[in-house]
RNA sequence: GCGAAAGUGGCGGAAUUGGUAGACGCACUGGAUUUAGGUUCCAGCGCCUCGCGGCGUGAGAGUUCGAGUCUCUCCUUUCGCACCA
C-alpha cells in the first residue's frame, strides 16, 4: 500500500478495473434475486449538480449494498433530454436545441463515470432519440384509439407581443419574461389524457405502497381530492326558453344559507350578460390578463361583478343574483359555485366586498351566531341546520341526504362523487419534445399515424427564435397526406409535455435494443422497480403520471398478452425483498399495478450566500468557493471576506443552491481536489436521504480527514504485516471490548443502510469504530488478529459508500483477493454478550446517577441498590419513596 | 389561498419502541510536533454559576413516575400547486 491516500490515482485505477470486468452489467440470467434500483435520471442541463450527485450516491450505496448481500442488482442511467431549457439555450447561443442537448450528454456522462457509480450503461436511454420516443408514439396511437386521450380546449398563457404560448415559468408577475408584455389567457384545443378514469385506482393503490413516505402518499391522496357531495340546479328562464345553471357542493347542509352564485368568467350565463352590458364586457376581459397558475388564482384579489341575471334557489324557490367571480374557475368543476356568505370563508370576503346579503343557515351549539363565528365553523362539519326551514336540527349527513332527495325528486340534483384531479393536457407548442403522431384530414378528422409510418421523427437542425411553434412554420414538416383516403393533410404541429417520456422511462430501461416493442418479455425479470430514489419536487407530478403509466402500459397489454402464466413461473421475477414494501403484490409485469416498492424523496441540496451591495441598492452575489468566514473565539461567524480583495462581504440566508443567487458549488471541483469518494462520503454523512443538506466546504475537509485516517490505520497495519482475521482464541478484556464494540457496529450499520436509510448514522458508527481501534492499539498477535478483522469490516461496512477506497483497502488487507466479490460482513452474536450492564438511577424523572450491575440481577435487588445509592440517600434523607419504578435494562425510577 | 413537511449547542446533525439530550463531524480554545503556513497528534467545548447547583430541544398549555418524542393552540421556515424539470 501506498503510505498515503492518493484518490486520483486510486480512483482511476479502481473504475478501469470495473469497466475491465464488467461488474456491473445485469444480467437476466443470474440465479440470485433481482434488485432493480433506480434514480430520477437527469436533465442533461449541461453539468451536473450537487442535486444529482447526492441523488446518485444515495442509488449506488443501496445498490453497491444489496450487491453484497447478494441481489442480482440493475442500475440504469438515461436522460431526459428533451425540454424548454435546450431551447432557450438554442436562441441565446444560436445552435439547434439537439446538437446543444447531445453535447451535454457526453459531457454529464464523463462525470457521472467520473463519481464512480455501478450502472449499467449498456442500457443508457435518451429520450429524444427516435429509438425511444417511436414507442412513446405508438402507445399515443393505441390509447387515442380506446379513447383513454381525447381533444378539447383549454387555456394557455398567451404573449401577445411575441404570438407564442408562456409556461408558468415564463410568466413573471402576469407578463411575458421575454416581451414584458401582459399575459392573456386563451383558448386552445389540445389532447389530453384520461387521467380521471384511473383516479379511483391510482388512490386506492396507495394503499398498496408500504415501502412510501407517508407524507407523499397523503400529498396524492390530497392531490386526487375524491369528494362526495351534491350536484344540483337553480332553473333559470332567458328568451323564454327553460335552462339549468349547474353547480357542485360538499356543503349541501348549507344550501338554505345561499344568498348568489358566482360563475367563472367563460360561462356561457356571463358571455350572455355581456353582450348587453359594456361594463361586464369589459370586467370579462379584464379577467382574461394573468397567468394560469393555480396558486396566482387563489392569492389574486377576489373581484367580481353582478350580471343582472337572477336564478332560481331549488328548494326556496327564491330569486338569487348571478355573479361572475374571478376566482371561479371554468376548466374545474362546472364553472359555477353557489356561495354561502355565512359559513364560506372567500364567500364571506366576496359579499362583505359587494354588500351581499349573509345568512346564516347551521349553528354550532352553545355559539352565538355573528360575522366572526363563521371562521370558527368554516370547515368542520359538527353544526346542525338552522332558519331552513323542514331541516331544522339536522346534522350534516342527516341535512345532505334530506336535501339530496329533494332535490332528485324534482330532478334538479343527485349526489356525486367528485375528484379535484383534472385530466392531464399533454399538448405544447413548442418545437423540442416529442411529435404528437396525429394527422388532421378535413374529411376523415384526427386520424393516428399507422404503426408502419412510425416514428414521426422531430426534424433535428432547427434553431427556434422564440415566436410562435417552428413546427408549424415548417411545410416539410406538416405538409402530409391522410393515411385514410389519402387526400392531402396536415400533421398536428404540437409536441407532448415531457412528463410523458419520464412516465415510462423506468419500463424501457428493462429491454435495451428492445425494436418489437415498448418493452420485451425482459421487462417481467426485471419489474418492478425495487428502490427509487428522487427529488422531493416530484411527490406529485412525476410520481403520478409514472403510476398512471403502468396502470395504462398493464390496460393496453404492452407486457405481453397470454404470457402471464409462464412468466410468473419465471424463476428470477420478483422475488421477494426483506423489509419495507415486502408485501406489494408479487406478479409479472402483465398484473403490475404500482411501478416502484420503495420510494426515497431526498432533500434539497442548500448552501450559504454572499453578496454585496450596488451603488443602485442591487445585490451582486458572490459564490461561497470566492469568500472566507471569520468567526470569534467561540466559533460565531462574525463576518465574511472576499478572498480576492480581502473586503467585507455581507452574510445571506442559506438557501437552495441556484445561479440567481450564485451559491451553487460545482460537484466538478470537489472531485477534482478531493476525489469522488470525499464527495460522496461527505453528501451520505451531513444528513440523511430525506432532509435538506447543507453544503460545508469544512464539512468536505473533515470527510477527506477521515479516509486519510482509515487509509493511515490500514497502511501502518498492513506494514507490520498481514495477518489473519482474528476467529478464536483467548482475549484480553481490550480485546473482548474491542470486538464488542465491531460487531455492535456490524449490526447497527447494517441496519441503518439496509432499513433505516440513515447513511449519516451509519458512518458516524464507522468513525467511532475507527477512534475506538486507533485507542486499542494492541501488537500481541492477538491484538493484531483483532485489528485485522476490524479493519476488513470497516472497508466492508464502507465499500458501498466510498468503493474506489475500499477497493484499495481491501486489495492491501486481503492481497489476491477482489472487493467485488465479497459480501457484506456478518455480526458474531458471541461477541455481543454482555455481562455487566450500566442502569441509570432518576429521582422523580431527573437523573442522580448510575449504577453497574451484572445483567442477571433481579427487580428487587435493584430496587435495593437503588435505595443504597449516595445520591438516593441523600435526596430522600429518611423518607420512604411513594414508588420506584424499574425499567430493565435502562434504569431506576423513584418517585419520593 | 390550499396541500405536505421541518424547528435540538456557534453550525450540520444524533437520540430507532415515552426512559442517560447533544453520538459523530465542523467551527472554536489550549497544548505538542513542524523551517513557516498547512498537515498530524493530545485535551477541552450546551447555557448560567467560583462552587453547590440550576436551566435547557421554536412559544404556550396538557397527559405521564418520566416528554425532543404523545395531545391541543400559536409562531417561523421550506417544498408542491397541474406548461420548469
Amino acid at each position: 500500500m501506498q503510505s498515503n491516500y492518493h484518490p486520483a490515482s486510486l480512483e482511476q485505477q479502481a473504475q478501469q478495473h470495473w469497466d475491465d470486468s464488467g461488474a456491473f452489467a445485469a444480467l437476466e440470467t443470474s440465479d440470485k434475486p433481482k434488485y432493480y434500483c433506480l434514480s430520477m435520471f437527469p436533465y442533461p442541463s449541461g453539468k451536473l449538480h450537487m442535486g444529482h450527485v447526492r441523488n446518485y450516491t444515495i442509488g449506488d450505496v443501496l445498490s453497491r449494498y444489496h450487491r453484497m448481500k447478494g441481489y442480482n442488482v440493475m442500475q440504469p442511467m438515461g436522460w431526459d433530454a428533451f425540454g424548454l431549457p435546450a431551447e432557450n439555450a438554442a436562441q441565446a447561443h444560436n445552435v439547434p436545441p439537439a446538437a446543444w442537448t447531445y453535447d451535454n450528454i457526453d459531457y454529464m456522462r464523463r462525470q457521472l463515470k467520473s463519481l464512480g457509480l455501478g450502472i449499467d450503461w449498456a442500457r443508457e436511454v435518451t429520450t429524444c432519440t427516435p429509438e425511444y420516443y417511436r414507442w412513446e408514439q405508438w402507445l399515443f396511437t393505441r390509447l387515442f384509439e380506446k379513447g383513454i386521450i381525447y381533444k378539447k380546449t383549454s387555456s394557455v398563457n398567451w404573449d401577445p407581443v411575441d404570438h407564442t404560448v408562456l409556461a408558468n415559468e415564463q410568466v413573471i408577475d402576469g407578463r411575458g419574461w421575454r416581451s414584458g408584455a401582459l399575459v392573456e389567457k386563451r383558448d386552445i384545443p389540445m389532447y389530453f389524457f384520461r387521467i380521471t378514469q384511473y383516479a379511483d385506482e391510482l388512490l386506492g393503490d396507495l394503499d398498496q405502497l408500504d415501502g412510501w413516505p407517508e407524507q407523499v402518499k397523503t400529498m396524492q391522496a390530497n392531490w386526487i381530492g375524491k369528494s362526495f357531495g351534491v350536484r344540483f340546479a337553480f332553473p333559470y328562464v332567458i328568451d323564454n326558453k327553460q335552462d339549468n345553471l349547474w353547480v357542485y357542493t360538499t356543503r349541501a347542509d348549507t344550501i338554505m344559507g345561499v344568498t348568489f352564485v358566482a360563475v367563472a368568467a367563460e360561462h356561457p350565463l356571463a358571455t350572455f350578460a355581456a353582450k348587453s352590458n359594456p361594463l361586464l364586457a369589459a370586467f370579462i376581459e379584464d379577467c382574461k390578463h394573468g397567468g394560469t397558475a393555480e396558486a396566482d388564482m387563489a392569492t389574486m384579489e377576489k373581484k367580481g361583478m353582478d350580471t343582472g341575471l337572477k336564478v332560481t334557489h331549488p328548494l326556496t324557490g327564491e330569486q338569487v343574483p348571478v355573479w361572475v367571480g374571478n376566482y371561479v374557475l371554468m376548466g374545474y368543476g362546472e364553472g359555477a359555485v353557489m356561495a354561502v356568505p355565512a359559513h364560506d370563508e372567500r364567500d364571506f370576503g366576496f359579499a362583505k366586498k359587494y354588500n351581499l346579503p349573509i345568512k346564516q343557515s347551521i349553528t354550532v351549539q352553545d355559539q352565538t351566531f355573528s360575522d366572526t363565528a363563521w371562521q370558527e365553523w368554516y370547515g368542520s362539519k359538527e353544526g346542525v341546520c338552522v332558519y331552513s326551514g323542514k331541516y331544522d336540527g339536522l346534522n350534516y349527513d342527516q341535512a345532505v341526504d334530506a336535501i339530496a332527495a329533494d332535490l332528485a325528486e324534482k330532478g334538479l340534483g343527485e349526489k356525486k362523487t367528485q375528484f379535484r384531479l383534472r385530466d392531464w393536457g399533454i399538448s405544447r407548442q413548442r418545437y423540442w419534445g416529442c411529435p404528437i403522431p396525429i394527422i388532421h384530414c378535413a374529411s376523415c378528422g384526427d386520424v393516428p399515424v399507422p404503426d408502419d409510418q412510425l416514428p414521426v421523427v422531430l426534424p433535428e437542425d432547427v434553431v427556434p427564435d422564440g415566436t410562435g411553434s417552428p413546427l408549424a412554420k415548417m411545410p416539410q414538416f406538416y405538409e402530409t397526406t391522410c393515411p385514410k383516403c389519402g387526400a392531402a393533410a396536415r400533421r398536428e404541429t404540437d409536441t407532448m409535455d415531457t412528463f410523458v417520456e419520464s412516465s415510462w422511462y423506468y419500463a424501457r430501461y428493462t429491454s435495451p435494443g428492445c425494436t418489437t416493442g415498448l418493452v420485451d418479455e425482459r421487462a417481467n425479470h426485471w419489474l418492478p422497480v425495487d428502490q427509487y430514489i428522487g427529488g422531493i419536487e416530484h411527490a406529485i407530478l412525476h410520481l403520478l403520471y409514472a403510476r398512471f403509466f403502468q396502470k395504462l402500459m398493464r390496460d393496453v397489454g404492452v407486457f405481453g398478452e397470454g404470457a402471464a402464466a409462464q412468466n410468473l413461473t419465471h424463476p428470477h421475477s420478483n422475488p421477494p425483498l426483506e423489509g419495507e414494501g415486502a408485501n406489494v403484490a408479487l406478479c409479472a409485469a402483465q398484473n403490475l399495478d404500482e411501478p416502484f416498492k420503495n420510494l426515497i424523496t431526498q432533500g434539497m441540496v442548500i448552501a450559504p450566500t454572499f453578496y454585496r451591495e450596488e451603488s443602485n441598492g442591487k445585490k451582486l452575489w458572490i459564490n461561497p468557493a470566492e469568500v472566507d468566514v471569520v468567526n470569534d473565539e467561540r466559533g460565531r461567524p462574525v463576518g465574511a471576506t472576499l478572498r480576492a480583495d480581502g473586503l467585507p462581504v455581507i452574510i445571506g440566508g442559506t438557501e437552495k443552491m441556484s445561479k440567481s443567487k450564485n451559491n451553487g458549488v460545482d460537484p466538478q471541483a470537489i472531485i477534482d481536489e478531493y476525489g469522488a469518494d470525499t464527495a460522496r462520503l461527505f453528501m451520505m454523512f451531513a444528513a440523511p436521504p430525506e432532509q435538506s443538506l447543507e453544503w460545508s466546504d469544512t464539512g468536505v475537509e473533515g470527510a477527506f480527514r477521515f479516509l486519510k485516517r482509515v487509509w493511515k490505520a490500514t497502511h501502518d497495519h498492513v506494514e507490520q504485516g498481514v495477518v489473519t482475521a482474528y476467529s478464536s482464541g483467548e482475549l484480553s478484556a481490550a480485546a473482548k471490548a474491542m470486538r464488542r464494540q465491531l460487531h455492535q457496529t456490524i449490526q447497527k450499520v447494517d441496519d441503518d443502510i439496509g432499513r433505516r436509510k440513515t447513511f449519516n448514522t451509519a458512518i458516524a458508527a464507522n468513525m467511532e469504530l475507527l477512534n475506538a481501534l486507533v485507542k486499542f492499539n494492541d501488537t500481541t498477535p492477538t491484538g493484531r488478529a483483532v485489528a485485522q478483522e476490524t479493519l476488513e469490516a470497516i472497508a466492508l461496512m464502507l465499500n458501498p459508500i466510498v468503493p474506489h477506497t475500499c477497493q484499495a483497502l481491501w486489495s492491501g488487507l486481503r492481497p489476491g483477493s477482489d472487493m467485488l466479490d465479497q459480501a457484506y460482513p456478518a455480526a458474531d452474536q458471541s461477541a455481543l454478550v454482555q455481562d455487566e450492564i450500566e442502569l441509570m438511577i432518576q429521582i422523580n424523572g431527573k437523573l442522580r446517577g448510575s449504577l453497574t450491575v451484572a445483567k442477571t440481577t433481579d427487580k428487587a435487588a435493584l430496587e435495593q441498590l437503588a435505595l443504597a445509592h449516595e445520591a438516593v440517600q441523600k435526596q430522600l434523607a429518611g423518607a420512604q419513596p411513594k414508588k420506584i419504578i424499574v425499567v430493565p435494562g435502562r434504569l431506576i425510577n423513584i418517585v419520593a
